[in-house]
DNA sequence: AATATGTGATTGCAAATTGCAACTGGTTGC
DNA sequence: GCAACCAGTTGCAATTTGCAATCACATATT
C-alpha cells in the first residue's frame, strides 16, 4: 500500500487497487446482492471467500476509499459496509465484465442472467442503478418512487431462471 | 487452470482469466503500444514486468484463447502474438478501466490523454479501434482507407503532451 | 443464570505465487 | 568469429493465498 507505484497509467492504477481474484466480487456481492455486513459476504459468497481474506480485503478497499464502515445501531458488534460514490462507478465496468464473460466463458445460466439484463438495459439501465445505489449506500434523496428497483428486477429474473430449471428438472 | 471454477458467475470467470496485476497490461501494451514480439513486450513495458511473470502470462493467455503465437518469417527465434477476437473485445473494459483510472486515481497525465481521448470518443471511437484491431490481429479486411489510425491518433496525443511538459519543464 | 448462537475478525501453518537476477540455447548481423 | 539479439528458463527468497481453528465479545434462548 505504501510502496510507490509501479507506473502512472489509469489501467495500471485500477489494476493496483482492485487487481486481484477477490476485490471485485466482494463489490459484486455489494452491488447486485445487497450485502451489507461481513458475515452476510462471508457465507453467502457464491465463491466461498475465506474470512481472513475477506477481512484484507475490506480494510484494503476502507484505505482506498471504496467503502465505508460504519456502527449497526442494532447490534454493538456489527458493521455496516457501504459503498463510496468511487466504487459505485464501477458499476460500468462490472456490467461490461459481466457481458464479457457471458460471452467468451462458460458462464451457468441463472447467474448470466443479470449481465444480459444489464447489457439490453445498456448505460440508461445503469445510471438508474447508479442512482439506487447512492441512495442506499450514500444517503442520496430518493426520486424514483414508481417500480421495482433495478436490483430487485435482476435479482426476480435470477429466481425466475432458477425455477424454470428446478422445473425442467422435475420434468426430465 | 485445470481447476473447476470458484462459480459460474461471468464476472467471477472473467477475473479467473484476467484478475491479476499483469495479464490485463500485458494486453494493454499489444492494445494501445502496438507489441507483438516477447522482447518489447519485456523491454518496453512502463511498469517493469520480469520475464518469467511475462513468458507465464503469456503461455496462460495462449491457452485462455486470448492471444495466438506464430513465427515470425524475417527471425527464426522470433514468435509474433496476436490478439483473438476475444480480447480485442475487451477494449470497453480497458476504456472503462481508463476512465475510472483517470477520475480516481492519480494519474500521470500523459498517460491518461487516451483515456480521456477514449472516454470523448465513446462507443463509436472503440468500435473503430477494434475494427482496426482485427484488421491487424485478424487478417480482417481494411475497408478505412483515410485518415489516421485510432492508435496513431492517441499516441500523437501522448506524444504530445510528453513534448509541451518538456517545453514547461524547460521554461520554468 | 447458563448456554447457545451470532458478531467481526485473528492466528498458525502449508502451499502457491511473485519477483529479482542470473543464465540457457539458439539465431542473426557485422 | 564474435557481439548482439531472441524467447524464454532456473534458482531462490519473499510475499500472498487459503484452509481450519480460534478469539473476544454481544445478544438470544431456555
Amino acid at each position: 500500500m505504501n510502496d510507490a507505484h509501479r507506473s502512472g497509467c489509469p489501467i495500471n492504477l485500477s489494476l493496483e487497487v482492485f487487481g486481484d481474484k477477490w476485490s471485485l466480487l466482494i463489490l459484486r456481492d455489494m452491488i447486485f446482492g445487497g450485502r451489507r455486513h461481513f458475515r452476510e459476504l462471508l457465507t453467502r459468497s457464491e465463491e466461498g471467500i475465506s474470512s481472513n481474506i475477506l477481512a484484507d480485503r475490506l480494510k484494503m478497499l476502507l484505505d482506498e476509499g471504496m467503502i465505508t464502515k460504519t456502527d449497526d445501531p442494532s447490534h454493538k458488534q456489527k458493521a455496516i459496509y457501504s459503498l463510496t460514490e468511487k466504487a459505485i462507478e464501477l458499476l460500468p465496468i462490472m456490467a461490461h465484465l459481466g457481458s464479457w464473460g457471458r460471452k467468451w466463458l462458460a458462464a451457468s445460466e441463472e447467474l448470466s442472467i443479470r449481465a444480459q439484463l444489464l447489457e439490453e438495459g445498456g448505460p440508461p439501465l445503469w445510471e438508474k442503478f447508479m442512482a439506487e445505489l447512492r441512495v442506499e449506500h450514500l444517503g442520496a434523496p430518493a426520486n424514483d418512487p414508481a417500480g421495482p428497483s433495478v436490483r430487485e428486477t435482476l435479482q426476480a429474473a435470477y429466481e425466475e431462471v432458477v425455477a424454470r430449471q428446478a422445473m425442467e428438472r422435475a420434468g426430465a
